[in-house]
DNA sequence: CGAGCGATTCGC
DNA sequence: CGAATCGCTCGG
C-alpha cells in the first residue's frame, strides 16, 4: 500500500462541504498501543460553525469543548456522544473558522483482527460503519482530541493512495440532526455510491 | 449547582 | 422500540 500523507494544506484551502468530498476514499491510519489500523473513508458529514444550527460550535459558541474547532485545520475534534461513544471529526479552515467534517464510516483494510478484539465481534461490514464503531475499532477516544493529522508519526494520519479506484459520491442529508430545523435538511452527508460498508441506506 | 439532552449503538 | 450512560451547556 503506497501511501502519501495529506498535506496541511489540503484542510484548510477549501469549503468545509467540499473537503467533505474530498475525503471520499482517501485513507484513515491509527497507530495506538501496538497496532496500525487502517481504513478507506467512505462516509463523511459537514459541520459549519458560521451558519449550520447543527455544528456544535453554531453562532461560534466557543466552549471547551468546541475550542479545538476553532484552531487551525488538519487536527481532530473528538467529543462523547450519549454519554457512551467517541466521535472522530477533522477541523477544517484557518484559525477561527470553527468547521468540521465527521467521519462516519470507513472500509477496514488494515489491523482487522485488531478492530475485532477492541470492537468485541466478528462481522468486517459492521465493524466500522458508524461513527461511534470506526472510533472504538480505530482505538480513538477522548486523549486524542486536538491531534494534528498531516504528519505520518501523529498516532492517527489521512493518507491518500496512488491511484485511487473511481466511484461516484451521493449527496443526501444528515443523520441525528432533526433538532436542527431548517438546517438539518441540508445535503451535507457524502457517501460512496454502492459502498457496502456505509452507516445506513 | 442541577436539569435536560445528545452528530449512537445494540439487544429485545 | 428503548435503555445505556455521562459530559456538556445553560439557566437560576
Amino acid at each position: 500500500m503506497n501511501l502519501t500523507v495529506l498535506p496541511k494544506e489540503f484542510f484548510l484551502e477549501n469549503e468545509v462541504t467540499q473537503i467533505s468530498k474530498e475525503l471520499l476514499g482517501k485513507i484513515m491510519v491509527s497507530q495506538i498501543g501496538e497496532s496500525i489500523t487502517a481504513g478507506r473513508i467512505v462516509e463523511t458529514e459537514a459541520y459549519d460553525g458560521n451558519k449550520d444550527k447543527a455544528c456544535h460550535a453554531y453562532l461560534n459558541r466557543n466552549t471547551k469543548r468546541t475550542e479545538v474547532m476553532f484552531k487551525e485545520g488538519g487536527r481532530s475534534y473528538v467529543y462523547l456522544c450519549y454519554g457512551i461513544h467517541h466521535l472522530f471529526n477533522i477541523v477544517t479552515h484557518i484559525e477561527n473558522q470553527a468547521n468540521a467534517v465527521l467521519i462516519r464510516a470507513l472500509e477496514p483494510l488494515k489491523g482487522i483482527e485488531e478492530m475485532k478484539i477492541r470492537r468485541g465481534m466478528e462481522n468486517i461490514k459492521t465493524l466500522c460503519n458508524g461513527p461511534g464503531k470506526l472510533a472504538m475499532a480505530m482505538g480513538i477516544h477522548k486523549q486524542y482530541n486536538d491531534t494534528v493529522l498531516y504528519n505520518k508519526e501523529s498516532p492517527i494520519w489521512i493518507g491518500k493512495l496512488e491511484s485511487e479506484p473511481k466511484f461516484e459520491i451521493v449527496e443526501t442529508t444528515r443523520i441525528g440532526v432533526d433538532y436542527a430545523e431548517e438546517d438539518a435538511a441540508l445535503p451535507w452527508r457524502y457517501y460512496i455510491k454502492d459502498n457496502l460498508f456505509i452507516s445506513k441506506k
